[in-house]
DNA sequence: TTGAAAGCGCTAACAG
DNA sequence: CTGTTAGCGCTTTCAA
């Protein structure tokens, strides 16, 4: 037998019972509905009363049923996110100031997780239509063609974010990464660059950045001549990672491939890529370019500083968070589609 | 006038009447009741009204409403995760094994951001209880007494993750960060560290780890003699940056203080710390020790590895999920208090 | 195997 | 200023 000055068991689950209006009510001696005025609209009800229902609920520890309330209301002031993970997320940033704003504006945030490949965006819908948020923002396109319909049925006003195109299920931010790639393409050859290691992550839209990098070389390889430029391709994980930037690089030097820069599918990737130049003494930029996607907050930290691209990921979490609350509201929003465009970040590995 | 073959508006908000239980019934021809049975309890339901009701169910895009559902069996399927910050969390790890769980056990899990100061604590609570979640997870402690009354006069089961104590409002997954900061010192000390500078965040956690460190050091002191130690403290934000730690040892050498290890609050500073000696040609380990904390996805990577210290992240959610799981359905938890310890990871740096 | 009735906790609408 | 009535969409209870 052990001697415990501690609890060694837990209040398991719901014990309490539930305290309602209708106990606010008895125990102050007035009717339910005066008590929610009290709580909801004190200014129909007179000081006494109010005092003394006040009283009450700070005595019982009283707190509202919001159930029931979204119930009779059909507004929940919920919203849903969806992200392909959490962990290792290039989103974060653009969660953080969607969170803000949806949060001070009063609403509360539902993630999910779709995974990379979106294999359970379909099966997350169900139940999130369920709980009828006011708004659902995906990290990514709504891919399935049921799932497009059963968002667009419930009527919850959706923005998909990071991605742009023409045909939105209903709110669009985001920007081409298509533009992505042939901008840093351009970025490249104008630095003499023309034997590339492209580091791609397994995700449709480092796939897209990809092909962009690709057609533009071609195209400029078509108008300037000179000899065929070089394009090997190597392929990382999602969410990418230090190590497999590490990894790429080693892989290439192994390879004994003639590569003057790598093209990373995120900053972390590069900033992996850079400490294996340095384990190995490649000498960064003259040897090899580096070339980041993401501008994290490191970015700027690394030696030699990356050279990368830059999102206006909070700018997207902002809008998103802006169109969702209008709609929510009754507004009508007359622009659905927002590209809020990347920008080339020159520092030192280019 | 422009032309557009693309919509230029939203759908604005709930549009589409939101289809009931009431409205299957009727088109397929049955009660009610029966169609709920069909969804929920098939087996109670001949094969061929099951059928004639999933097909109008399919038909008509239904999908229940789960709020008047909750609101009936007083259970919401829900549990609220509390986080100081999502952007540059040290968190993440665990929240993602920990929504890994529950969302395979059917649950949902909403967000909420307390801010590192917990300012924001007891504001949210009011609108979590309000939504009846079968359980919260709070990163950290529950600070006020208020906050703490309101919890347990909900009846919800609490966890309490990355501290321990033993007062806990319900149940505690964690480890000792003063634990910690002791473990680190003695390892320094081993490795004939006697000047120390330490980052130190600016929260609870960062504060306990420097308190250990401290103590632990001065005690090593007062048993083995020698000349006084060195101790000087360096705040950085949290959450913590790349940059913070960069800063952080520049400053250290702007000052010309004697140090000979760096402690750092986070694997990020610590990475820092790194690039700046990099740039100042400054030798690790020989000439200085750096020592980070939390043993990021990138720490075996840089050069040389980082020396730090694990946390089992992914121990804590898993645990606070299980516990939570289990207390939903009813189970008694007889070790409400957890504590999943931590190692130290030798690599280069130290 | 199916259905009718009651009610979860709250608020809107209409009295008093 | 306060109260009564009805009903949000569903599930539980009891009955057929």
């Amino acid at each position: 037998m052990t001697t415990q000055s501690r609890p060694t068991q837990s209040r398991s689950g719901p014990s309490a019972q539930n305290i309602t209006l209708n106990d606010v009510a008895k125990e102050a001696g007035v009717s339910i509905i005066t008590v929610s005025r009290a709580l909801n609209k004190p200014e129909l009800v007179s000081k006494k009363t109010l005092a003394r229902v006040k009283a009450v609920v700070d005595e019982l520890g009283y707190v509202p049923n919001l159930l029931a309330g979204n119930l009779k209301s059909n507004r929940s002031r919920l919203i849903v996110m969806l992200l392909p993970t959490i962990l290792g997320s290039p989103f974060l940033r653009s969660v953080q100031v969607f969170m803000d704003y949806v949060t001070d504006a009063g609403y509360q945030v539902m993630l999910g997780q779709t995974g990379y490949d979106n294999s359970h965006q379909e099966s997350l819908l169900d139940v999130i239509i369920g709980r009828r948020p006011d708004g659902v923002v995906i990290t990514g396109r709504v891919t399935s063609e049921a799932a497009r319909r059963k968002l667009q049925v419930a009527g919850i006003p959706v923005v998909e974010v990071w991605e742009i195109g023409d045909d939105p299920v209903d709110m669009m931010v985001g920007f081409s990464h298509y533009a992505v790639g042939k901008a840093v393409a351009d970025y490249l050859w104008a630095k003499d660059k023309r034997n590339f290691a492209l580091a791609v992550g397994h995700d449709v839209r480092g796939r897209q950045r990809a092909a962009g990098f690709k057609q533009r070389v071609e195209e400029l390889h078509r108008e300037f001549g000179g000899p065929t430029p070089n394009l090997y391709r190597y392929s990382v994980q999602v969410p990418s990672t230090v190590g497999s930037g590490r990894d790429t690089l080693a892989q290439i030097v192994r390879e004994q491939k003639e590569v003057d820069a790598v093209v990373c599918s995120s900053d972390q990737v590069a900033a992996g890529v850079l400490y294996e130049a340095q384990a190995r003494q490649i000498d960064v930029p003259n040897q090899l370019a580096v070339m980041g996607y993401g501008d994290m907050d490191f970015a700027s930290s690394t030696v030699p500083a990356l050279s990368t691209v830059k999102i206006n990921d909070e700018e997207i979490g902002l809008n998103a968070a802006k169109m969702l609350i209008a709609c929510a509201q009754g507004e009508k929003i007359t622009q659905p589609i927002v590209d809020i465009g990347f920008s080339i970040v020159a520092r030192e590995t280019v």
